[in-house]
DNA sequence: ATAAAATTTTAGACTACCCTAAAAAACTAT
DNA sequence: ATAGTTTTTTAGGGTAGTCTAAAATTTTAT
């Protein structure tokens, strides 16, 4: 139905208009998609016309509920193709978004589904972010960030928002990857660093602009 | 490097120059891709444009070395990727043909080898048909047709050249699948068609036309 | 309130892949 | 050998998705 093209679209306009499912301006859209805004113009119309957005021109986008819908089922099988490949091929956490980013436009529901079955029905993909179910609904998770954690409070790593291989790898180097136990030891005022407590070790330091991307919950 | 649609292209041309490499007229690949001839010359253009075939207008096409790698890279992705869904998620062997024809477009070496290693390195699809390995060599297997087999001969079905999933449901209700063994009880003259014992179970009756399509070899 | 700046849309054009209709070349049959 | 038939290529054109340049609209600043 939505080209490889249409299906990226709707998946952009889905995480740029945030939490609040705010407008989202053919600027914002032109710098992700590398591409100019005139050519965003022209795809915005075809996809108002498919009633997969509401569109006024001047007036920035939403999805509609149909293209809401659309967007969630690409995300979804991006999530699980990310466990897939952590999970099954070992792949590290760092190495498979530009993979998924093509196994993403795979459209058979019955491939995503036995896929699904076969992972276990995971609710979250390997940074943290949860996987949209098969009806289509978005599991809300309210992690917050290291960096708003109170001193010597232990939280648990669920996940990022920061994906850049780079982050990722220096995350793993550090070992604050999901699962890992996190103690606020010392929070330095002047630039928010933190020293911090990794699964009971020696404390070690992160900078305001790291504990930032990192999102926790309280121990349980 | 190439596109889908080249993809698509490398692969039928070495699909249908056969095991003698023979030259792939325009008509052959205009009716295979579901195109008309004009087209067809198009882009036959832009391959030999490429140095992916060997094109002399009026000629017909030969791959040549590159793109024969190319098409081995195709076929491989796209049977290692059936046999995936066969055996790690419970597809029967008629249902994942049209998914593989999406998925073996993915690119990725590291995915594609990593994959491999996940299902233990198979030798074949779930059709018998053989699979390219990751340097781009094609394994021969000298299987030879049912219906070339002598009376009271033992043979091991090894796979299929016929693909129509109605073709391939009804050798699953058969049993004639990959693995079985059939001897050779009776054979009609008039008509070529055979009474055979499907492991050693009670005979059955099948086709000329049917035995034509399967694989066999002699039993072990 | 109005002028300047920024954003967005329109206009016109390009490439990849496909089409129909017509021309060219290759086969086939006498 | 020549005429008819079939196959293939060329000519001209269409859609999806992209571009640059110019016009329209909105936002910002005085
Ligand atoms: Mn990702
Ligand atoms: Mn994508
Ligand atoms: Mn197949
Ligand atoms: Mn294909």
């Amino acid at each position: 139905m939505a080209s490889l093209t249409e299906e990226n679209y709707l998946k952009l306009i889905y995480h740029l208009s945030g939490a609040l499912r705010e407008e989202v301006s053919t600027s914002a859209l032109a710098e992700q998609t590398q591409t100019k805004a005139a050519s965003v113009t022209d795809m915005l119309k075809k996809l108002a016309e498919k009633n997969l957005i509401h569109y006024k021109r001047y007036q920035g986008v939403r999805l509609t509920e149909e293209g809401e819908y659309m967007a969630l089922k690409v995300i979804r099988r991006h999530r699980l193709w990310e466990v897939f490949m952590v999970e099954k091929l070992g792949f590290r956490w760092d190495e498979v978004h530009p993979i998924a980013e093509e196994l993403e436009h795979i459209a058979s529901d019955e491939l995503i589904n036995r896929l699904d079955a076969f992972l276990n029905f995971p609710v979250s993909d390997p940074h943290g972010d949860p996987i949209p179910t098969a009806s289509g609904s978005m599991p809300e998770a309210d992690y917050h960030k290291l960096c708003d954690t109170s001193l010597n409070d232990q939280v648990t790593v669920m996940g990022v928002s920061e994906h850049a291989s780079s982050f990722l790898q220096f995350l793993s180097k550090a070992g604050l990857v999901p699962g890992s136990t996190v103690q606020v030891v010392e929070i330095n005022a002047f630039d928010r660093s933190m020293q911090i407590r990794i699964n009971g070790l020696e404390p070690s330091f992160i900078s305001h602009e790291v504990a930032r991307n990192i999102l926790v919950s309280p121990e349980s």
